[in-house]
DNA sequence: AATAATTAATAAATTATTTTATTAATATAG
DNA sequence: CTATATTAATAAAATAATTTATTAATTATT
């Protein structure tokens, strides 16, 4: 495959790992790091910040603008003195490519360094199965998407991908789909398309994108709750997205919860999301109705076992009382989970997301009336509850948000 | 106060910030930390790990022997070929003071950089007060400590302190004592002792002592619960300790666990430690013996009222059929906090220490049963599962290790 | 036992970086 | 409008680092 143009967030040769050339390699990226979170420039802050001369720095500085990575922004505005000038980060220099993998399609995102989108795909068709056949298909639609604008290819930079289950982001293994080989996922991905890749477990990428977009992220102390078909949740703690041992730290949906008889997926019972989910929600709804309550879904459905998550929280967001009381009580039993959670991690910030978070109010009053009830007041005033916008594309977004920061952070997670 | 003669782990002046003087101080702890990791390593291994020239990392070795830090120890066994030189630090050359404040005495540990006790005092006497009498009186104390040995006071680079309650570690602030004045406590301490000092809550503290010197520590995923009075939790995540936005990561004795009507010390009701403590276990006991039923413990006390924890556990120990079966019990309680952690931490070790822990096999079979009846096996099976060796002075060991793990590590927690 | 092969340490030569001095650009005061 | 003060950028000089060549130390081999 066509190597990719930009050496500079590329591994350099081994023999130069002694010496100028590298140090100097080195030094450029800390420079380019510094330009995408503080923005424009002079050559005298980025001297003091790396303890580097001034001279130096100026140098690395034109190296860099020949390499169509940085521009001269023009001079600051100062009170006196001669005025300095600014430098800052060309966005269309360098792409990311963002991957979702769905059980029946594949979206596809490419976003610029300074995070503006390129072009999104969504809905491209796609079986996913553990086979080879699925993975070269795979690469083929990603190659497919590369080439249609020819600049592409050279621009892209780092591309993430999404896989449901468990995913090892450090060796690149996946655990679930396309495990038949020696070679790490990963390493395929990056033979067949020419750039380096990584994955990464899709409710995590989605986590980090809200976490990244989001503005408040002072200390990095953050969930997300991804309250879908089933309960999912993301970490980020101290900055770090929070893996654990092998990828399942944050498994909040099969927490002991409750001392009822109702049998999880996981195969244990009691679990949270026995009775905190959409799958559960859907069962709830059609025991009710058979026990005799009376719903407006009724009216629109001859088999009422058609009913769906998301009929129930559009019936919800329709006056439905009985969405509402079903949703109402959810909310307050995942409110107590909640609280568990946040004297766990003494978050900042905890972002709701997912289907069941669509109904609103209807959700998040009787989440928050139970929080505020059951945790310390001292620790519950750290943390803000917050319902996700829902962005369509979160999780391609997530992957491209990843592979920017894997990019600029090269050592930790 | 006298200044401490060992600059080399003192902040350095900012006018020499930049410049030759600034980045050979960097790489001379660079060569500090690894020498301190790898053991005995000679220069060409230390030029290659830093991308340095091995005439530079000639003259930083020899300086840092001038200065008493290093030593040279000798030829390294080779197959073929000149023999290089190893050096080596000299254990001896900076040592670590570790304060454990307790509500009526203190303990103080010297340690060394090879992590040799030196010197420990138990029970020192003090009253533990929120005023500046009480302030300066440890101040005073460690002062003295200090100066049993005349030599001890220049090798002395680091002060950690333990405290209850609430610390911040980063501000330097406690919450709970100490707290009248603007200035931070770390600045007082440091500005009475002459040595840089820092604080830390003490479970947390007790529970860095614990990953420390534990051998298998691959992740760096491990929790510390510390079964006492109360129920703490200390949480080393992927190598570093969790804090959380304002250092309450890891109340886990007061996450909602039970319906039952019991009031906290925390004021909430349903807490965890409310069924699950050493505080419970006193309370149960004598709500047992009030029912009628009988225990080894009758005959010894006069007033069943001066029973106390460590008594029960005690009883247990030495076959008392009732505290057997309440600590079996709350170890069953416990179990199913545990797993909630398992499952939202995916630690790699979870070592229980505290009181509790004291009574064995009473406590820790029970405990493990319900973890294995609750946990999803595939995330049970990366956690293993260890009673603490209960080590004396587990305290002021931590506050010793934190500050040698501070020194080498400045930037991270 | 002498020699070749191998690697470490050091010295010398080369290259790179920093420091300083100089020139350029800009605002303010007289 | 010019002089002065101030800071940036650049050039020159000084310093420091790396690279290379040389010498030293060591094992295996002839």
């Amino acid at each position: 495959m066509k190597q990719n143009k930009h050496s500079i967030f590329n591994d350099i040769p081994d023999e130069q790992k002694s010496g100028v050339v590298f140090k100097n390699h080195q030094l450029k990226k800390k420079i380019i790091k510094l330009l995408d979170k503080k923005g424009a420039t002079t050559i005298n802050d980025i001297s003091k910040k790396f303890n580097s001369s001034s001279p130096k720095v100026n140098k690395l500085i034109q190296e860099l603008i020949d390499e169509g990575l940085i521009e001269d922004l023009g001079k600051a505005e100062t009170d006196v003195g001669r005025r300095p000038h600014l430098y800052g980060l060309i966005g269309d220099s360098m792409y990311f490519l963002g991957v979702d993998l769905g059980r029946n399609s594949i979206e596809i995102g490419l976003m610029d360094f300074n995070e503006n989108p390129i072009h999104f795909s969504r809905d491209i068709e796609f079986n996913l199965e553990n086979s080879e056949k699925s993975l070269l298909q795979l690469c083929d639609i990603i190659n497919r998407f590369i080439d249609q604008n020819p600049g592409w290819r050279n621009k892209i930079v780092r591309i993430g991908v999404n896989l449901s289950g468990r995913v090892n982001h450090l060796s690149g293994y996946s655990h679930n789909f396309f495990n038949f080989t020696k070679t790490p996922l990963s390493s395929i991905l990056e033979e067949k398309t020419g750039v380096p890749c990584f994955i990464e477990n899709d409710t995590r990428a989605r986590a980090f994108y809200e976490f990244y977009s989001h503005k408040s992220k002072d200390s990095g102390n953050i969930l997300y709750i991804n309250a879908d078909y089933g309960l999912g949740l993301g970490v980020l703690a101290q900055g770090r997205l929070l893996y654990g041992k092998s990828g399942y730290a944050g498994e909040f949906g099969h927490i002991p919860f409750f001392e009822n008889e109702i049998i999880c997926i996981c195969g244990k019972k009691g679990c949270l999301e026995t009775e905190v989910s959409g799958r559960a929600l859907e069962k709830q709804f059609k025991d009710k109705l058979k026990e005799g309550q009376s719903s407006s879904l009724q009216h629109s459905f001859a088999n009422l076992e058609n009913i769906r998550m998301d009929d129930i929280i559009k019936a919800a967001n329709n006056d439905d009382t009985l969405s509402i009381e079903l949703i109402g009580v959810m909310a307050e039993k995942l409110g107590k989970g909640i609280t568990t959670l946040i004297h766990l991690y003494n978050p900042e910030l905890i972002i709701f997301g997912g289907a069941l978070a669509k109904s609103k109010d209807h959700f998040f009053l009787p989440l928050q009336m139970t929080v505020n009830k059951y945790s310390l007041s001292i620790v519950r005033a750290d943390t803000q509850l917050e319902l996700s916008k829902g962005t369509e594309g979160a999780g391609v977004l997530g992957a491209c948000y990843l592979a920017k920061h894997k990019v600029l952070n090269p050592n930790p997670s």
